[in-house]
DNA sequence: TATTTGCGCAACTTAAAGGTTGCATATATA
DNA sequence: TATATATGCAACCTTTAAGTTGCGCAAATA
């Protein structure tokens, strides 16, 4: 099954996998010492991470060292592209309402 | 239960329903138009988005318009931010590589 | 070569999530 | 007041997802 970005960093392990590998690439005998869960737990985590591009293989011998993609990361910044004008608007107006309520004291 | 803001943007219903939402405030009604289920279904997903405040409700006699909390939304920006020097990064060392290549020529 | 180690795949169990229908409640309208 | 409408809650069904154990394969090592 074709994995989902968003479904992918909707668990909590999968999101603590990223931030590790986002400082260094790891293996997942690595990964799974890290966690209080089975090697073959963290082992379909990483199935879906690769699954999705978000982490990419480097083999070495029999092990394999997955590193962090962080352009596929850049497909969520770009998802609330579409939000930020919109949060940046609302304090704007916050500004405005603030500035208001000053001016009125 | 206490929703997770990450689970819940997992759903590519309740995304269509914070881009909608986003634009204009909506009622569960005019909300569940634009979708193939039912009022009910939708209503489960409003239930999500409103229990980790993405989403803040506004009542009006017997309807309920629902606006976009651009504040909640954030939340994930906040999260994004670990990995943005990452990528930042593995964007400079390409272009480094290109510019060695472009040198070699 | 025999054995250990790192990894992925398959089968199974259990919990959670998305969907449905049915019903209760509050507000608007005839 | 009687009726229609907007919404939320509860019970139920079905699918999916996270976890487990067991197994097979390839590479390193004794």
């Amino acid at each position: 099954m074709k994995q989902d970005i968003f479904q992918a960093i909707s668990d909590p392990t999968r999101r603590a996998i990223l931030t590790l590998i986002a400082i260094q690439a790891l293996t997942p005998n690595a990964m799974a010492e890290k966690f209080d869960m089975t090697r073959q737990a963290v082992s379909k985590h990483i199935k879906v991470l690769h699954e999705c591009e978000l982490i990419k293989p480097e083999h070495s011998g029999r092990e394999i060292y997955y590193h962090f993609n962080a352009k596929k990361m850049q497909e969520f910044d770009h998802w609330l592209a579409q939000f930020r004008q919109n949060w940046e608007t609302q304090f704007n107006q916050l500004d405005k309402l603030l500035t208001t309520i000053k001016e009125q004291k």
